[in-house]
DNA sequence: CGCTGCACCCTGA
DNA sequence: TCAGGGTGCAGCG
């Protein structure tokens, strides 16, 4: 099933609030509603990354979006979305899973299977 | 309506 | 430069 080590990147263990953090994911991966909108961490600044990441987190917890509505906020294209959240450096705090093609759940750097577990968690059913 | 091809913008080589 | 990526849309049958 749906594992943490499958979603912990080196960029979480960055993070000096880690134990804060882990906490949280522990109650996430329990199915539960968890904000992780305190999180800090490091993602490159004044770039084109920084600016999708942070709108991706302005997704709250059961809500998800296009990688169209993603690119109209930033303005850019839809492509360039699925290109920068492919290289998210951390999965959850950045919701990237919440993050779905129009036509159906659209992909994922860690699989497929991780990202339907995930929305699955989140009250949402990707399911075929 | 399903399939195909191209355009969209940004990276890494 | 250029190829390609977690897409979208127009065009065609």
């Amino acid at each position: 099933m749906l594992d943490f080590c499958d979603c912990v990147e080196p960029g979480l263990k960055q993070n000096k609030d880690f134990s804060n953090l882990f906490q949280k994911l522990s109650v996430y991966f329990q199915g539960n509603r968890v904000e992780f909108d305190d999180v800090k961490v490091r993602m490159p600044q004044n770039s084109f990354r920084a600016r999708v990441f942070k709108q991706v987190r302005k997704l709250k917890w059961g809500e998800t979006a296009t990688y169209k509505d993603i690119a109209e906020e930033v303005g850019t294209s839809p492509r360039a979305v699925g290109m920068a959240l492919s290289k998210n450096p951390v999965l959850i705090i950045i919701p990237c899973h919440r993050v779905v093609a129009e036509n159906g759940i659209g992909g994922y750097s860690r699989g497929v299977e991780i990202k339907k577990n995930l929305l699955k968690l989140e009250g949402h059913n990707f399911n075929d």
